[in-house]
Parts: structure tokens; C-alpha cells; sequence
DNA sequence: ATGGTAGAACGTCTA
């Protein structure tokens, strides 16, 4: 099985993108982020085309969440205790053997916002639902855009986001606590090194220049570590024109 | 340089 994260940034706008990257890269699962979309306007049809059933939980504008699957995602929750939240950033779906959720986590904007209190308070939620989750489904998968780098490999230049926003010590904290339930950060499971990222800001040719942060985490429960055979960030779509300013993670399972 | 670019929407917010 192959299972793959991208914040696509307007799905109708990187729809043809999608369309195009399903057909070459093959996911079984995919989880979107940003779609920016309400569910009325959600392009099921179009998907149903490429081969992939559909749920979803948007909204107009902003944030917006998907999972697209092979066969018909079961079992599907928007909403979670503690988070009366009309912010569409969270979708549970059962996939085949896999329990799948998909987060669009709080951005942010800067250290001491009170959009970064929220983030944090969120993801304190977020962590307990996470918990109950993994009790119920041992083949528990957590992906989407998390916007927190784990650790300064993952930073293109860990000077000069010191305590910055998306790297800060509190936010790696709150990630630490959800991957302490038993998570594993997978694309680490094969690669150690520095440098490899998964989001280049739009401005000042950062994606040419490859400064850029790796947000978008595919976390796999302990029972599915046995099975997992590679991961990947795929840069290609990047380069194409129009492009979101995320690159697709994937995660192959031999399950 | 509190800039720059992109998306949604058409002024201004979000990232």
C-alpha cells in the first residue's frame, strides 16, 4: 500500500496537478490539506475519474480537509471532542486495515500570536483524540501538514529559525508529545539526513535556492513500524507551473 | 527592507 500527505493549496486550483500526480504516482490513500473548498463544490466526480472515492470536510476560503482512497473510506469523523471548532483541519476515515487521519494543523503565525496559543491548545486535543484512537486501531496512521518541524535537520537554515514560528521549542513539545503515543515520523525510519524538505515558501525563489522546512509528516503507529518500506518527498510537482508551495510525502506499507 | 508571493475574493486575511 502505498499512503501519501499534500497540501495541495486550493484544490481547484492544483486539481489538473492532482489528477496528473495520481495517475503517475499510484497512492492507495492520499490525504489532502488546504482545500479550500466547500463540500458542495468538492470535485468528487472528477476524482471518481482518476479511480478515487472521496470524503472530505471544508469550507469556503480556508483550511479544508480530504481523504481520497481506492475503496470507499469508512468509519468518517470531522469533529472531535474538546474542538468546537469551525475550523475544518481534522478528518478520521478507516482505509482497508488502516485507521487514517488527516491534519491540517494550526500555522500559527508567530511565537506568542494568539493564533500560536491556539495551535498549541489544538494540538493538545488533537493528542488526546490521537490516543484514543491508537487504543482502538493499532494500524493507526497520522498524516497531513503539521506545520512544526520536528528538528533542526529538518530546517534549511536552524539559526536563523531559532524559536521561530513552525520550529519553536514549545510547538517540537507538543509534536513530541503526539509522537510519544507511539508514532513514528516515517520518512526517519529511512533517512537521517539533513536537508530534505517538504515546503519552500513562494517568495524569493526559496524552492530554486531549496530553503525550506519538512512539515508534512506521514506518523505511523508501532504495529504498522514492521511493515513500512520506504518514504519519499516528491519533489517533481514542485517544479511544475503554478505549483503548490508543498511537495507530496508518500509512504510505502507492505501490508 | 516587517519586504517578498500565492490563493480566495475584490478589501484584506492567511500562510
Amino acid at each position: 500500500m502505498k499512503i501519501a500527505s499534500w497540501n495541495v493549496n486550493s484544490l481547484k486550483v492544483r486539481l489538473p496537478q492532482l489528477t496528473e500526480w495520481l495517475a503517475a504516482a499510484q497512492p492507495d490513500v492520499v490525504a489532502l490539506q488546504e482545500t479550500k473548498l466547500e463540500d458542495a463544490r468538492f470535485p468528487r466526480d472528477e476524482l471518481a475519474a482518476a479511480g478515487y472515492r472521496a470524503v472530505f470536510a471544508g469550507q469556503k476560503s480556508y483550511n479544508g480537509v480530504a481523504i481520497l482512497a481506492r475503496e470507499e473510506p469508512r468509519e468518517v469523523v470531522t469533529d472531535i471532542p474538546g474542538l468546537d471548532d469551525p475550523q475544518r483541519r481534522i478528518l478520521a476515515a478507516s482505509v482497508g486495515p488502516l485507521r487514517v487521519v488527516d491534519l491540517y494543523v494550526v500555522n500559527g503565525k508567530a511565537v506568542g500570536d494568539p493564533k500560536y496559543a491556539y495551535k498549541l491548545a489544538w494540538l493538545e486535543k488533537v493528542r488526546e483524540f490521537l490516543a484514543r484512537e491508537h487504543e482502538r486501531h493499532p494500524h493507526l496512521v497520522v498524516l497531513g501538514d503539521f506545520n512544526i518541524a520536528p528538528d533542526d535537520r529538518d530546517v534549511h537554515d536552524p539559526a536563523a529559525w531559532h524559536e521561530r514560528v513552525l520550529c519553536s521549542t514549545p510547538e517540537r513539545e507538543a509534536l513530541r508529545r503526539i509522537t510519544e503515543l507511539g508514532l513514528a515520523d516515517s520518512f526517519r525510519l529511512f533517512e537521517p539526513g539533513a536537508g530534505h524538505f517538504s515546503w519552500w515558501d513562494y517568495r524569493q525563489g526559496a524552492f530554486r535556492r531549496n530553503l525550506g522546512l519538512r512539515i508534512d509528516l506521514i506518523l505511523i503507529g508501532e504495529a504498522l513500524k514492521p511493515a513500512a518500506r520506504a518514504a519519499t518527498i516528491d519533489r517533481e510537482p514542485r517544479r511544475w507551473e503554478r505549483p503548490s508551495d508543498h511537495a507530496p510525502v508518500t509512504l510505502e506499507l507492505d501490508i
